[in-house]
DNA sequence: AGCTATTCATAACT
DNA sequence: TAGTTATGAATAGCT
């Protein structure tokens, strides 16, 4: 009474099943004591195509982190082809100074995507503290002279105007708020890709 | 001659090391099998802190696949009901706030891996900021009950596609850095045998 | 890296 | 649906 595997497809659907569950248990197991052990992070994903079921195990935003870090490492990798085993350790700081330096910046983007949402939400230019307009500046000249670039290489004639100080939307000499992430309210027109 | 496991982390750091690379191996063996068995589809994601290696298996497409799927599959669910094009801006920013969340919680991560290393390289406790140390304090604390939460901790979930479509806008003096976003495959996961 | 004794996962059955 | 058990796999400790 115990395993007669054959490696390969079970072919009943109810015992595949149930193996598939049982296994996704035991994996499941298996990783929350190796993270135990010995202080890694892991995570499983799975997905059964029986029954279409998704399982991310311990969560989704553990995985997707990895998978981001994962990202970060290999990005920084291709531009590193020596391995010193002497300085094994400085080695790993610099790694990790790298992926800081991807993460802190994505969550820059993040915050910049986060305020234009708010504004196209209704929340007021005015309303904006001191910091916000200033990123907010950095972060639209930063845009403009990327496709100003482009658009020269492309068609050297033409360049994009400064909407930025014409418009004088963006004046930052009269307020002080606090910096936050404030609130959003109403729609507006929504844009998105 | 066998595991007379106590069930902690394992203090000898070579020890650790080795059941740590031995578990993994063995996640990954059983991960294969039940792919063959069930026909399912599995990823493993492992974030071994004391060398600060990342592995993914069998692949980082195929994670990061996995994960999108998750990811639209509870969007799906989510917005399961009419599509509102009112609340959509809302939901785009509720959801832009999450990630950041999550980012932010990544970046701490980072910082933190990235003190530890520097001690374990010879900086001295002493030398600590009183910032870092308290850093330092908090991040253990958690670290304590971490493992406990995540277990019971299954957030719903959220992801969100950069609706500023900025190829780079950082990249003045930088080199190249791509948010990770990876592409899906929605085919409905007919990708393994 | 290779071995062996022990613990553990698990397939079949209740 | 859950519990039991026999079998074979995983692996801790050691060399």
């Amino acid at each position: 009474m115990a395993p007669k595997l054959k490696f390969a497809l079970i072919k009943d659907r109810k015992k595949r099943q149930a193996t598939c569950q049982r296994r996704m248990k035991g994996l499941m197991k298996k990783a929350e004591e190796l993270t135990i052990l010995s202080g890694a992070s892991a995570c499983l994903t799975f997905f059964n195509r029986d029954d279409g079921k998704l399982v991310v195990w311990p969560s989704q935003e553990k995985a997707q982190s990895l998978i981001d870090r994962f990202n970060a490492l290999s990005e920084t990798e291709r531009n590193e082809n020596a391995y010193d085993p002497e300085s094994y350790i400085e080695t790993n700081i610099k790694k990790i100074e790298k992926r800081l330096e991807y993460s802190r910046k994505a969550v820059e983007e993040l915050e910049m995507d986060h305020l234009m949402l708010q504004i196209q939400n209704g929340r007021m230019l005015a309303d904006l503290s001191q910091t916000e307009v200033e990123k907010l500046k950095s972060y639209a000249s930063k845009k403009i002279t990327c496709l100003d670039r482009e658009l020269r290489t492309q068609h050297p004639n033409t360049s994009v105007e400064p909407f930025l100080e014409d418009e004088g939307f963006l004046n930052d000499d009269d307020e002080d708020m606090e910096t936050s992430d404030g609130e959003s309210s109403e729609s507006d027109g929504a844009d998105n890709a």
